[in-house]
DNA sequence: ATTCTGTACCTGTCTAGACAGGTATGTCGG
DNA sequence: CCGACATACCTGTCTAGACAGGTACAGAAT
């Protein structure tokens, strides 16, 4: 057990983030394999020639990777790939509503009386009234995505035009800074376009669809947003890795 | 700004947790909102009596939640809920095969020539051969999954028929310990039943379903095991939350 | 009025050491 | 043979302090 790699002081990499890479080279080339005991946090600091918060904050970083796993008392273990570890992120969504080439037609936009579905997901009762919003997401002039969505009409705020439109979207894929939410849930299903959807869509009933419902909360932990988008399942990638693929990504905060 | 909760020396919850919890809960109750700073670390190491180490682990526990973020020079502030920061994870699926009322029953399991999307996918010529296994998935006597996986046959290490079962499927998706495997690509495709998956899983065809594409490689980036599970959509929970749904859940390690 | 600069504040990073508690193993006494 | 205990090793947690570098702003120089 030698210094192989000694770390760089003068590199603009930080040590925590050296010792991270070196040892997840070490596994990447099979040095360390499933199962295997990495070195002890001590061993690793004469190693580095680090602190052990250093090597502590390097192992951490391995663990969030889901690449090494630690155990109390026995020591830090390279983790096998493991197929139900996997996450799946609504990364390529988000990519396409901050595209320019993205465009959002709002095709309905108007306060109904909420359907008996409604009713139950939004919590309101036949009297009130809710805010139906329709709209297309297109890239590049073919339509992407049809999203649906209501939201609890409160008479006393009547809402600007604006917050139905582009931005109202936008803020709810992407940093919003300042939304009336405090948290949502969402849900993923399969589904099969209906005739309606194919219709908005440009497609045919039956093909295959994701949908992706979402309800909002406001602080008082009433739902206040309720809607689905649904789209070609083509159009959203849901890929992703498990295991150590490559070193490249490590580096990053 | 006063102590308003200070943390408990004797409790068998770390300061860290206690703090993180703290401020959690503050974000719950709406006393902070999104875009709010936080008390800056100084401060916070203060009001709750502990090192700045402790505060910025709490801190570390709030990110790695995406409940606030960090601007350097500047500091900490609350994160609106994003649709577009969600992720789904697997969960559901582990727990299908971790579960002891789950069957998993081979359906077939020989040694075939590629068929031109097996060789594409596994990197095979057409003169090699690949042991195909077929596998139904069972909960209650219900099927629930169909599984198709191609293996790259080794005519060197002819391998155990015990690995083809259950036990080989269950170090795919729960913890190996050790697997062949260095990393695998996953994909997650909406997509309907055909004829053949519906009759394995009694459903009809046309039905909406789940694939789950995996593609496993070995320590020298050799693709070893393509494959897909195919589900009926309802029998896979892909839900989650984006923004801080309840504090419970903060606690633990 | 504009630009530059110092300063206060903030997060980011690192150190050296300390104690607690879990784990494995060997030894000793029964 | 076997259980109890001591011991070495390991990760988990915490402290107090230090320096670096980014940010924002007020005041000085132009």
């Amino acid at each position: 057990m030698s210094k192989l790699k000694p770390i760089d002081r003068s590199s603009f990499e930080p040590p925590y983030s050296q010792v991270a890479r070196g040892m997840r080279e070490r596994i990447v080339d099979g040095q360390y394999r499933a199962g295997d005991r990495l070195p002890s946090e001590a061993e690793l600091c004469a190693l580095y020639d680090v602190s052990r918060m250093t090597v502590r904050r390097a192992v951490a970083l391995l663990v969030q990777d889901g690449v090494v796993f630690t155990e109390n008392g026995r020591g830090t273990f390279v983790r096998a790939p493991e197929l139900g570890a996997a996450t799946f992120d609504l990364g390529s969504l988000r990519r396409l509503v901050d595209d320019a080439a993205t465009t959002v037609k709002i095709s309905e936009a108007r306060i109904v009386p909420p359907s008996p579905r409604v009713r139950r997901k939004l919590a309101v009762d036949a009297e009130s009234h809710v805010v139906a919003i329709r709209r297309v997401l297109s890239s590049a002039g073919e339509p992407v995505f049809y999203h649906t969505e209501y939201l609890v009409f409160d008479p006393r705020r009547p809402l600007v035009e604006a917050e139905y439109g582009v931005t109202a979207l936008r803020d709810l894929l992407a940093n919003a800074g300042k939304s009336g939410f405090k948290y949502g849930r969402l849900q993923l299903h399969a589904s099969t376009l209906t005739e309606t959807e194919a219709s908005y869509l440009g497609e045919e009933p039956g093909m295959s669809a994701w949908v992706i419902e979402h309800l909002f909360f406001d602080f008082e932990d009433r739902p206040v947003s309720w809607g689905r988008f649904i789209g070609r399942s083509d159009r959203l990638d849901f890929s992703t890795t498990v295991g150590v693929p490559d070193v490249g990504k490590g580096a990053g905060e």
